[in-house]
RNA sequence: GCUUCUGUAGCCCAACGGAAGAGGCACCAAGCUCAGAACUUGGCGAGUGGAGGUUCGAAUCCUCCCGGAAGCACCA
């Protein structure tokens, strides 16, 4: 829907004529305005208002200020705001942060834009402030409270000065160290990309030139140290997605396997290989290195100048190709190194070659070929003509080399092995390896997936990594009297071949503050990751300026109780947190070792987006009958809001035709909040219309209720209706907590509300059955208008004042439910011949198993089922069903 | 290829191993309207992606297959 409808019914006004009071019509701009000023200026979401409750750390995941929100951005928010006000209501402390993780390169991209196209500059700053301005207007529209007093942004050197302190913390702990390595660089753009700004075919995503390889000096952070700790206090965690644990698992990718060492002939130099598959040793029929590995410029000088250009040249080729994914699974190359390796325990000579599939990363960097039982093994010696030698064979069969098609890579017994023949080759395996220990060829290692943390950045909105180069002292920390180390304001954005702040004179050149000759700052800024892999913590102390934080503050607040986001932030954020805090848990400065106890990641909201054959993705206004307004046709695919995709949707115009509580209310409904969800602005409708259903059932029954107590007495003689809905009541304190409680299932919460209200609306007795009924109906408006208050707060407040409460809705206690009231007197179950429903019985709530299985049997229809045959058994399902088995 | 999730009325989605339907959208009818919308009341509508298995009983548990989503992938 392009623009929203313009109809809003009005609501009926009773007429005057009809002698009965004028009700309020459901006036939501006027009541949520009124509302969103009144929780501002009572503080309700100021943190540490009621220090004799239990502490409730409710954390949003803060975002990069890239403009305007979405409704699929609210999804987020309103789920949060959600359960704080729940939480307030349960009788928490309740600190619900929100800040700006402002620092990045959109900001940044901004203003190389514009300064390229027209000489008129656009700050970082002023574009991040202003972004900022507006999300958090929008966050306000939505009725989304924030202890706004602690608020963060990143880029604030309040802030980054602690970023930068931290590094220097790391750097102390010999946990950050300056390496070589190569980063993207775009020749046209003359700037380094990030990997993101890579496209999938290795070119730049802004002008389409190939993006090459180049290396440089740049910091790292040792995560790797901590990769054992981050893999096994993924058990600790209280209540984490299973996907999310699953996906650091794998991004750790901890494999347990042994390093094997092979002589290189005629040199004193040894080769180490890692392998998961020692069992296979005795079919190593080559041996690949990656193209990267030192020993290749060793072995290609050594070569005839014929093979050394061979060499050269794909060694070249494959640093090219790495900008790009090196074509998964497809073809292998390789060229010989013209040497060769001896095998451990064979004593053979084996050919050494370099390949393409080999990756310098993992492992040693070296693997050793063995095209029996490894396919891509099988394919290369396939390729060049190696040898395939089976050491693993198969229960009950044999296999043959000539006629394999491809590798047998499961278990089997180990042949061709010489001593280790005929054992099954999982003890084949330890027992080389040991036989290898003793020969100090070899031993068990581990590998990690993971790798260290390359947090330089070449960029200009970051924060400046705090170090000094000079000449007499080498990397010297900037002391921590002199942070923070201030991103100099007159950086020129105009690429120019190396970071931003290399161009500002009076930023880089410095003295050394350790021997006061001049020396030259460190021009790369820091990963934003860096400044969101803390800010949890600093909410505590926002505006401190002395200390990053009080520890025995931090220690009171954290760990985060409930920590709320999208799941795609499933392994670098939540990782680098969990090192930073494991990181500063060790220098004693917290103490816990893990940041966010429970964490939910909630799905996305997903819309069509437009695709016009000539001008991209195009915004839903643009097109109608399938057409773009250029004329051509569209295609429409289902995609995650997003401004790329231009298919996000303002919340705004809802805001403005049927409130933010419809809004908030349609948002939680949509779907179980962990699943992606089709935003369908049709249906908010329903959304509406319950909201102006409960506003309409109080307004009926409010001449009436003043002075009535909420807490009927004596219902047993009053109306089974009036008696229904108070069971109904329970039930569905009953239901709504649970379903909060439980895993944030706020869509089955708000159905049991909607449930709730459908009840209440088809109660007949309340005003005849006397002073009970009416006590009975206050009692079921003022839980309605408690349950809905957390979902849609702007209603509920000003409900809950016209049923006469002085205080806020959110000064109230949650109810609870009385047990005893949720019981049915009478029920009814179903009855099964075979499991086969023929009839149903009642029977009094409390009846033990016996009664039901008299009546059941007594059941004519249940007889007539029977057809005179005796039962075998009968099944009992207390309060459920009978089944009755021939 | 591997890991995790997912498939229930026209649509979005509920159902401790126990009556297939809670809630919403759409649709239909009546009421209210000059009319449409809105509103009120009532109603229609799946046998749970497919095939097996376990069970007295399966949407739910197990196996295989088909379809969708996400993450990771030449990881040795």
């Amino acid at each position: 829907m392009a623009t929203p409808d313009a109809r809003v019914y009005s609501p009926p006004v009773t007429s005057p004529a009809k002698s009965e009071p004028m009700t309020r019509r459901y006036d939501y701009k006027q009541i949520e305005a009124r509302w969103q000023q009144h929780w501002n200026r009572a503080g309700l979401f100021a943190a540490g208002r009621r220090t004799d409750r239990p502490k409730y750390y409710a954390l949003v995941m803060f975002p990069y200020p890239s403009g305007t929100l979405h409704v699929g951005h609210g999804r987020n928010y309103i789920i949060g705001d959600a359960l704080a006000r729940y939480k307030i209501m349960k009788g928490y402390d309740l600190l619900t942060p929100m800040g700006w993780d402002a620092f990045g390169l959109p900001a940044e991209n901004a203003a190389i834009e514009a300064a390229l196209k027209e000489g008129q500059p656009v700050h970082p700053r002023d574009y991040t402030s202003r972004n900022i301005k507006v999300m958090k207007q929008q966050i306000h529209a939505w009725g989304v409270g924030y202890d706004w007093d602690r608020e963060i942004a990143s880029c604030h050197p309040g802030y980054y000065k602690w970023t930068q302190w931290l590094f220097l913390k790391l750097l102390e702990n010999k946990l950050a160290y300056r390496k070589q390595a190569p980063v993207n660089w775009c020749p046209q753009c003359q700037t380094v990309l990030a990997n993101e700004q890579v496209e999938e075919d290795g070119t730049c995503d802004r002008c389409g030139t190939a993006v090459v390889q180049k290396n440089l000096e740049q910091w790292y952070f040792r995560i790797t140290k901590y990769a054992d700790r981050l893999l096994d206090d993924l058990d600790k965690l209280e209540d984490w997605p299973e996907r999310v644990v699953a996906m650091q698992e794998a991004w750790i990718g901890k494999t347990e396997g042994a390093e094997i060492e092979f002589k290189v002939q005629g040199s004193d130099e040894r080769l180490r290989v890692f392998t998961t598959r020692a069992d296979t040793l005795f079919g190593v029929t080559f041996l690949v290195v990656a193209p990267e590995h030192p020993i290749v410029a060793k072995c290609a000088q050594k070569l005839p100048e014929a093979g050394r250009k061979r060499v050269t040249e794909f060694v070249v080729k494959c640093r090219a190709q790495k900008a790009m994914q090196r074509t998964a699974a497809g073809d292998k190359e390789g060229v010989p190194l013209g040497a060769h390796v001896i095998h451990p325990l064979t004593g053979e000579p084996v050919a050494l070659w370099t390949a393409d599939y080999a990756l310098m990363d993992f492992g040693t960097g070296a693997v050793m070929g063995v095209p029996a039982h490894d396919q891509r093994d099988f394919l290369f010696a396939k390729k060049y003509g190696f040898p395939v030698r089976v050491v693993i064979q198969p229960k009950g069969a044999a296999l043959d080399p000539a006629t394999m098609e491809k590798a047998f890579e499961e278990d089997g017994v180990q042949v061709h092995s010489g001593e280790f023949d005929n054992l099954p080759n999982d003890f084949g395996r330890s027992k080389i390896v040991e036989a290898l220990e003793a020969r100090e060829l070899g031993r068990p290692t581990v590998t990690y997936r993971l790798r260290d943390w390359l947090i330089s950045r070449q960029r200009y909105w970051g924060a400046p990594i705090p170090v000094i180069y000079c000449a007499n002292c080498g990397v010297v920390p900037v002391p921590e009297s002199e942070l923070p180390v201030i991103l100099p304001d007159a950086a020129d954005f105009k690429p120019r071949g190396q970071s931003p702040l290399a161009a500002v004179h009076d930023f880089v050149h410095t003295i050394c503050p350790k021997c006061e000759d001049p020396a030259r700052r460190e021009t790369d800024t820091m990963d934003t990751f860096v400044d969101s892999a803390w800010y949890f913590l600093r909410f505590i102390a926002a505006r401190n300026e002395e200390k990053i934080f009080e520890s025995d503050e931090v220690n009171h607040w954290l760990p985060v109780d409930q920590y709320i986001g999208g799941a795609e932030r499933a392994t670098k954020h939540l990782i680098y947190a969990r090192f930073v805090t494991k990181f500063l848990y060790d220098i004693e400065l917290v103490n816990f070792e893990e940041p966010f106890s429970r964490l939910f990641a909630q799905g996305l909201i997903c819309a069509d987006a437009h695709k016009c054959p000539e001008h991209g993705w195009v915004p839903e206004t643009e097109v109608s009958a399938g057409k773009h307004s250029c004329g051509q046709a569209v295609l429409t695919e289902l995609h995650k809001m997003s401004k790329s995709k231009k298919n996000g949707m303002a919340p705004e115009p809802l805001i403005e035709q049927y409130g933010a509580d419809t809004v908030r209310l349609y948002t939680l409904f949509i779907g179980p909040p962990e699943r992606d969800a089709v935003w369908a602005t049709k249906d908010i409708i329903g959304a509406h219309r319950f909201l102006f259903r409960v506003w309409e059932t109080v307004q009926e029954a409010l001449p009436r209720l003043s002075g009535v107590p909420a807490k009927p007495e004596g219902l047993d003689s009053a109306p089974e209706d009036v008696k229904a809905i108070h069971r109904k009541v329970h039930q569905t304190i009953r239901k709504v907590t649970e379903e909060i409680e439980g895993g944030f299932k706020f869509n089955t919460a708000v159905a049991a509300v909607m449930e709730l209200v459908n009840e209440i609306k088809k109660v007949k007795s309340f005003e005849t059955a006397g002073p009970q009924g009416l006590a009975a109906q206050r009692e079921a408006l003022e839980t309605l208008v408690l349950l809905l208050a957390p979902f849609a707060p702007h209603i509920s407040e000003e409900l809950w004042e016209q049923l006469g409460h002085g205080e806020s809705v959110f000064e109230h206690a949650w109810p609870t439910f009385d047990a005893g009231a949720c019981v049915e007197e009478e029920i009814e179950i179903p009855v099964q011949v075979n499991g086969k429903v023929r009839s149903r019985v009642r029977i009094p709530a409390g009846a033990p198993d016996s009664e039901a299985r008299e009546k059941a049997l007594a059941d004519p229809k249940v007889a007539e089922a029977l057809g005179g045959k005796p039962p075998r058994n009968v099944i009992v399902v207390p309060r459920r069903l009978v089944n009755v088995v021939v």
